[in-house]
DNA sequence: CTTTTTTTGTGATTTTAATAACTTAAATTT
DNA sequence: AAATTTAAGTTATTAAAATCACAAAAAAAG
């Protein structure tokens, strides 16, 4: 099937021609689209054929179709549901990110463990991580980003999965342990700052 | 050479092992590393080899050594300086960040363009983007962390590395140009969730 | 002291991803 | 209208990463 690697660089391609196309543009090359997403032609060009989406020889792609031609593999076409677990401050920063509402994804609801978080302000609404279990079978949802802390991580992650959540966003600093069939993207910022750092001394 | 994926996951194991030696671990087999960390014990132990970190046949690793074995390689014995570009959510959630901290990173100061955000509560000093070029040549930092929107991205980038900058870590959704030479380590929290959210779907 | 067990360390194999090279079709030029 | 140019689409090649398999060493057991 695809790779996740291949799937993600889609998503980058559709965030770059959005950009593309409220600048003006209509049609692009391969060879411009790579440049400003950071990945070769061909790479593009495989990656595309690979989903059967095909652009016209000499004049490139045009870039609306182009998008709505990943959008018909990723559905991205409606929008999608998010929730989010852990309303420190990583999670106020996804919280009140104008970002995915723009590429349509809404983080519909927060849930922390502390009510005294519940009074800050955010642009979603907070509930207590007790009422996650109604709120998620209610509303549909499959996906959530967990930000709360190292320690916390694992049970809400559990939690989370036996309410019927399929796919997690990680942000706590642990390798989560999950059943094979749930999707877990792990971002552990200080690993990747720590890499930065460190390719940045040797180069 | 040694490539980023390799890199990334050594300090991955380095977290790891500080938090199994927090709860009274003293030595650990690649097996068990593994299943904490989420990759094969194969893999860990031709990274560790590949480094010239070695084990001991039959009783594994012994942490604490292996923690400085690995500092060794990644140079993490001594703190590391980082500075930090754009005040808003992220850059909120990246400057009151209690792990860096105890990973020995220091974010050192914050910059932004917008004076009323020097005001909000940070656990570090926040100074007007003007000064940006003084601080970085007299503290001698080479690592930056860019937060600001994904408009000035670019113009931020290219600043930064006129002064001296070699690696950064880039939270703006936009792909940075940059010179052979400079390190950039991008995380686009809209195309990561994005994945997930399809990931989730077909699963 | 010998045998067995267990876990590291590494060489071989497989799989996957990236790059390069080439073919084809559409547009432009002459 | 034929020739040329250009960029998509595809096949072939190379490189890299992950997995598998096994040898060697250390510890434990008999």
């Amino acid at each position: 099937m695809h790779s996740k690697h291949e799937i993600l660089r889609l998503f980058r391609y559709r965030i770059c021609l959005i950009g593309l196309k409220n600048i003006g543009f209509e049609y692009v090359y391969s060879y411009y689209l790579g440049e400003e997403v950071g990945v070769s032609a061909e790479q593009i060009r495989k990656d595309l054929s690979k989903f059967g989406i095909k652009g016209k020889k000499k004049s490139g792609y045009h870039i609306e179709q182009l998008i709505k031609d990943i959008e018909g593999v990723t559905g991205k076409d409606e929008p999608q549901n998010v929730i989010l677990v852990g309303m420190g401050n990583v999670g106020l920063a996804i919280a009140n990110n104008y970002d995915f509402v723009k590429h349509n994804i809404n983080v519909i609801a927060g849930f922390d463990i502390n009510p005294i978080k519940l009074k800050k302000k955010y642009k979603i609404p907070v509930f207590p991580t007790s009422k996650m279990e109604e709120f998620i079978k209610n509303n549909n949802v499959f996906t959530a980003i967990i930000s709360v802390p190292a320690l916390s991580a694992q049970e809400v992650c559990d939690q989370l999965i036996s309410y019927g959540i399929k796919g997690i966003l990680n942000f706590a600093p642990r390798n989560l342990k999950t059943p094979e069939n749930i999707f877990v993207n792990n971002i552990n910022l200080c690993s990747e700052l720590s890499s930065v750092i460190y390719l940045a001394r040797s180069s």
